[in-house]
DNA sequence: AATGAATGAGGATTCATTCAT
DNA sequence: GATGAATGAATCCTCATTCAT
């Protein structure tokens, strides 16, 4: 009679080093979704939990609370970057993408309120800071000469507006508004969608 | 099994009844400025602390957190709807005093996001869109007629923008924001003061 | 905000998983003890103390209060069960092991005083009525016609009797009010000793 | 125009040395009610509370927590004892005003378990040995020769087997379970009634 | 490389008790 | 003599973080 370990037995699998990256990915994905449902200071386990891994995995690729938020907002500001690098991108084009964002990810809301003193994990404020640069750098490139929002400064600060607008509502009602306040600004917006979709 | 204070050491004065008022208004102080530094989320006793009182002081005058925070916020709504009342109130002046209350109170920005659906406690939220309707009704009564913002509902999502541009930047810079804010969306206001100030 | 442990320090020893089997039985033994000596009432930190763990530990194997006495009870039920289900079986032998743990356990003591209605932490009460009708179970199905004790109710009745006659003295006293109080009740009762031993 | 003072400056009424025992009772009374609703471990405010005085008035008239649940007892004491010194006095009379403050009396209950060990408040106990030998001493002196609870120890022991009857169940069930544990006992009853009623 | 148990500090909340008025 | 506010210790409970397996 051979024996073949019951299913209380076995230990979870252990993929190797595929896994890792599939699991990163998987913690920054269920970390989105945790943030928007209960907000920036849900408990990492969590978010763990629902990326169908231990806590120690999450430690594995995060050092701290912090860093799960960084990743999440690096993924925001990336794909802005990549619409902005795009051969035929326009600032409404661009802005399109930014504000899919803001409507999509209540994490990234905020980001471009970098320099916020109080109530957030240390070290989300201080990378914030240097990803909001990051989206200013991509909008500016596309500002042309006479444009409504002439100064740099103007363009980030309506992008601070516009993102105060979406704080708060459900995510249905966030495109409805944030269109109305680009509308307010003056400001012609693209399409409100991802980069690429 | 129950309580054994063990201390019939010594024991702080007890002003007696007078005192009650004192530190309820110290309390309510304390959290304006606790909540500025730490955000909503500070621990109560730190707001105790600084009121220089027990965290039975607390309890007493306010059942739980999002009752703390609701005494803040209404005495800011207060103060707008006594600037929107007063016989020589215009919509610029009484948006200057609402503006001012931005600028000076972290916990009332953030106010007229009030459907906000996660990571703020339970019962600040329902709270909040109650005092947002009655700053709604201060402003509304101002509004005239041919004014940029015609719609009752621009001139919230106007105002939740404004508050946008506020959060985040430290004190010094908020009313540079908030200025700048409400220039580009083409509304004039009055100076930011308190009311009465 | 949130916590920050300071303790970058040593750390106890962590066994790993295979401690929590033994940790669980450790938490009950201690709760048994605590609970003789300090009542239901006792705080739970002094159950984690004595167990050897940490607090966070009972609370992974207990959600709440109430569970950690279930547990200790239910011990007791399943050995007055097992003696009931013995071959050899007869009521005054089930009688005895049901009177053992009457006297060895204080959280046994006050169970067949299920529908309490005050001063039981809530969830205790509920469950404690379910065991209640399990040793009623128990004990009926060695009820012989003609017994003194005919009714099922009678039986469950001296059953609370016997109980109120050992609540309150020391362990020592216990077993002999207990026989005292059987002989009162004309009940003939086999060797008062726990399931097997 | 004359001044009469508003309701809200008027200081709560001082009724002079005649509220002070009135006062007294009222807690007694409360504390009977607030025992029964809650157990012996609910908070004294809430005592005070029911009784209409301040938690100062409880502390002037009663120590601590002990001293409010002895005072309460001693009540039901006195009563068992006014009941066996009356004239007409025979054992079935006082065992029936006794049984009417086992089902009456959440506090009475288990004041015969009078050596327990843990759980309740230091002092209740101390003073419970002491009530309970003097309920003793007062069924004593009807215990006619050749009863079925012959010694003075079995009467005790038979008390507290029906005190056990009849904790938990609600007050509408304890006199039906109270007489059916004398019924196995075997030993009669009067009617169940407080003295003189 | 993953799991998930354990630790333990921190914050919330409740009362017993005191005391100015 | 009464009131009821204040104090603050104790307990509950929740996580961030570590680590044996």
């Amino acid at each position: 009679m051979t024996q073949h370990p019951t299913a209380e037995e076995r230990r979870p699998a252990n993929d190797g080093p595929k896994a890792a990256a599939r699991n990163r990915a998987a913690l920054v994905a269920a970390a989105r979704e945790v943030y928007a449902e209960h907000g920036l200071d849900a408990p990492l386990s969590g978010i763990a939990r629902r990326a169908g891994v231990g806590q120690g995995v999450l430690y594995r690729h995060f050092p701290d609370r912090a860093a799960v938020a960084n990743a999440v907002l690096e993924e925001n500001v990336r794909e802005v970057e990549q619409a902005a690098a795009a051969a035929t991108a326009n600032l409404a084009g661009v802005l399109g993408v930014l504000t899919w964002h803001l409507t999509e990810s209540a994490a990234f809301i905020g980001l471009l309120h970098a320099d916020r003193t109080g109530g957030r994990p240390d070290g989300v404020h201080a990378h914030a800071s240097a990803l909001s640069d990051r989206v200013a750098r991509s909008l500016r490139g596309h500002l042309t000469d006479g444009h409504r929002l002439g100064a740099s400064d103007d363009l980030m600060l309506a992008v601070a507006m516009v993102s105060g607008a979406v704080t708060g509502p459900t995510r249905g009602e966030r495109e409805r508004r944030a269109l109305a306040a680009w509308r307010l600004l003056g400001v012609e917006v693209g399409p409100v969608r991802p980069f690429g979709g």
